[in-house]
DNA sequence: TTGACAACAGAACGCTCGTTCGGTAACTTA
DNA sequence: TAAGTTACCGAACGAGCGTTCTGTTGTCAA
């Protein structure tokens, strides 16, 4: 049996409901609106899930008073690997734990960019061609990360590492050549992560 | 002489502004927040503005007549590949995290979870172990697409194909066999997308 | 120098918003 | 079986919303 973090405030596909209209909009609906979408018909009970949601952290108010998604409001359910027996339907099991994938992946906001990858120098090492890099932006790095580097005024994914003559840029595939700068490398950043969209 | 695509609506501060206060707030504000917000003291002038940026795409709304971003809101300059000469750090050239990682990957968040990568069985495909696989769940898919099956009370990425015998399961990865089900096969969900941490 | 237009200010208004409060039916607990 | 508690409905209300319309100021071309 597992032990639930706290008693779940009402309905919970009250927020799938939010989060799905929240995801087509942009922009949390007002009170009479959320109450069509969610199927109730009086304003006050309206007031009164949201106050338990805003309990929860999934919703909050800016300093002006209007509604807006709270901090656990972009959480992601992370399926576990294994199934229970006899659950066709996991959804309604509660392996699951809660990510966002903005924390998943970025430590420090004002460093990090993304950097669109062009090419596939980089596919022995699960790169592909159109993936977004994450990236750490910072001037350095260390022998075998993944480096974002400026090469003849273009952005560069290759691994560092370190010849005779000095650092040197290589990439994951066998078709292409390694870099060898003249004079001093230009570093971007450090790979940090990756995301690929297939749909 | 750069030639404009059509007249700039405003002052395009106000944009910038907006677009601050959303991504702190990820809400649009009323017409008087919004009036101090740009330093007008007018709402009527503030009605106007918005109209304006609504023509240019930058502004939308909701069936329920609520003001929300439209398309053009989020566009933004992903760290560039080609880099501006003159410029050794790009960094300043780019607004960063207007739209969010999230955003990018997830369509429907009810119907969204993540599953964690065991094995290297579709290393093929750039899907590695540890990844994070992001999956729109649906109890079926189309042949060529990367679902996420339950076989033996477990999940397991690999592509939907077909023989006469039915569906098949193909790993991206020539040390594994293809697998194929006896009885109906089960199918949590389809890929969607890839994360990936490397830090 | 006048007239047109763009960039605002400001008041006035109807309507929708979120809040409050009182009510009801089912389900618990003692 | 009486007394809570929970999950809702429904009406009423004042405040704030977005709209509209009228004014004012500056700028530029004719």
């Amino acid at each position: 049996m597992a032990l639930n973090t706290q008693k779940p405030p009402i309905d919970p596909t009250y927020l799938e409901k939010l989060q799905d209209y929240y995801a087509e909009h942009k922009v949390i609906p007002s009170y009479s609106v959320l109450a069509t979408l969610w199927g109730i018909s009086a304003k006050s009970w309206v007031a009164e899930c949201i106050k338990r949601f805003e309990e929860a952290g999934y919703l909050d108010w800016t300093p002006d008073k209007q509604l807006k998604p709270g901090a656990r409001f972009f959480e992601r359910r992370l399926a576990d690997s294994t199934v229970q027996a006899g659950l066709p339907n996991p959804a309604i099991s509660d392996g699951y734990d809660l990510i966002t994938i903005d924390d998943y992946l970025v430590r420090l906001p004002s460093k990090t960019s993304l950097v669109r990858v062009k090419g596939d120098s980089m596919i022995d090492a699960g790169i592909h061609e159109g993936d977004l890099l994450v990236v750490e932006q910072q001037p350095n790095a260390n022998v075998g990360e993944i480096v974002v580097a400026i090469v003849d005024n273009e952005f560069t994914v290759k691994y560092l590492d370190r010849e005779k003559g000095g650092f040197v840029l290589k990439p994951a595939n066998k078709a292409y050549p390694v870099i060898r700068p003249k004079g001093r490398l230009e570093i971007f950043g450090v790979m940090a992560g990756l995301v690929r969209r297939t749909r």
